[in-house]
RNA sequence: GCCGCAGUUUCGGCAUUCGUCCCCGGUGAAAAUCGGGGGAGGAAAGUCCGGACAGCACAGGGCACCGCGCCACCUAACAGAUGGAUUCCGAACUCGUUUCGGGAGAGAUAGUGCCACAGAAAAUAACCGUCACGGUUUCGAUCGGGGCAAGGGUGAAAACGUAAGGUAAGAGCUUACGAAUGGUUGCAGCAAUGCAAUCAUUGGGUAAACCUCGCGGGCUGCAAGGUCAAAUACACUUCGGGGAAAAGCUGCAAAGCUUUCCGUACGGCGGCUCGCUGUACCAACCUGUUCAUCGGGUUCACCGGAGGUGGGUAGACCGCUACAUCUCAGCAGCGAUGCGGGGAGCAGAUAAAUGAAUGCCUGAUCUUUCGACUUGUCGGGGGAAAAACAGAAUCCGGCUUAUGAAACUGCGGCCAUA
RNA sequence: CGGGGUGUAGCGCAGUUGGCUAGCGCGCCACGUUCGGGACGUGGAGGCCGAUGGUUCGAGUCCAUUCACCCCGA
């Protein structure tokens, strides 16, 4: 299991309340082209995973239905291959996050770009803890 | 071969690696894991119409409001499609009641309103004019009450057009020819309508002004609607622990049972037989004992504890993808479409799947170079490069808008060859 | 999924029932005033009313389609 890229659905973040906590109670960071938002707790839960994220693109500045869910899809990809940086961290430290990924930028970025912030964006993370 | 129009179909393929959603099967108590299969569009978009489906409402009728409005036909239905008739506008030529393209649509003779400016007048016509009669007269004309609507000018629009007769002057006043509208009859057509005959009329426009007539519409939408249901709060209730009243019956007494009430007293506010709220009171009673203290006991508005029930929130599941379904040829029909038959199973997510990386192939297009000549085309080589508009969200039928190509079919035109 | 609104000069807005040359405030330009600037005064420019089509003699206004923006509800 530790090596695997995968991302099912206990990695991802839904529900309204916990994406209300997300907003409300969560701290923040600008890394260009992503804001980053995460809520940590110290409940040690073996059968959850140890983060779930949220990835979005503002309908504001993407109108495009197409446009968004590409973007999305390349985040998502990228999160996928890196994950597992924040995973060791976590379970070292046994804690569990709810995390933010907000796509600010207004136009769209290769996949290797997305992918050096995505991996920028989650060492910061780390370094936070 | 090229161009134009209409229609149909398609939008990369292969390999490797890593993933995602659904279905089926195996292993497993489960979590999970392995194998197989499937996974965006012609517009999925805008949400402009019409339905299906669901909940609520519903005697019957009328009014209001909204939509539609030539005829026939198709359809589950439509403001959609098909075929036709009329009329207007534009274009073309062979100048014809021709062809092509694009609109329009009940009623202006039910009533009301409006029609700026100009003009006498914008709808019960009369300024200039014109005509006879009567008066005045400087013999130029002028005044009066009348007739007329030919001519003038205005305007988008002026009260059928032309000719003749007629008259004081004129006028559909009369006649002939013609135009328009309506009725009746005949013929053709299912009908709209067309043609012909005959009679009547000559009444300005506007209903995308109010309106009248005919037809249709109950309202809300899958976040509809249904099932299960955590925590917390609330309501009701059971158990045990501390504390009040009224009436009737029973009991030696507290008390029990039934009914009323849901703490009492005094204030405040309001929607004033009741509710909310502020302050004060925290017990009452019976019995034992010498009053008290203390011991035992009874009751319950209220208080706090444990359990149950309830509506129902978060959440989960159903609705949820099988049919106005797709496809193949046949038959009926001018056609939209329908009929019976063979075959196929074809997305179902929920902060929202259908993706990412690398390499190769085909190559619309772009660029470069060489050759040929009709000097902007053709042919060869190299390089870049999967590409427009765009992402399902209950499901269908249309409409509208965005849009780069490729292939095929049909029709029309031009050129070449036979 | 459903509902509502707006679009007029560089900016913010009027213009209801169709009618003469589409107005108002700020801004802009020129001139005057001042030693100069501001303020003030006088004069002027700047619009084809989001787009297309239609009804009408005539459309910012009425009708249809469409584009863009804003807001609201579940």
């Amino acid at each position: 299991m530790s090596s695997r890229h995968t991302f099912s659905k206990e990695e991802r973040l839904s529900g309204k309340k916990k994406i209300d906590e997300l907003f409300s109670s969560g701290s923040s960071f600008y890394l260009q082209p992503f804001k980053v938002i995460t809520v940590t707790s110290t409940s040690a839960d073996e059968k959850s995973a140890p983060a779930q994220v949220l990835i979005t693109v503002s309908s504001k500045n993407f109108p495009r239905a197409v446009d968004r869910n590409r973007i999305k899809r390349l985040m998502r990809e990228a999160y996928r291959l890196n994950k597992q940086l924040l995973y060791d961290e976590l379970k070292k430290q046994q804690k569990t996050m709810l995390l933010g990924l907000v796509y600010t930028s207004k136009k769209i970025e290769p996949f290797s770009l997305i992918q050096e912030k995505v991996i920028a964006s989650l060492q910061k993370v780390i370094l936070q803890l």
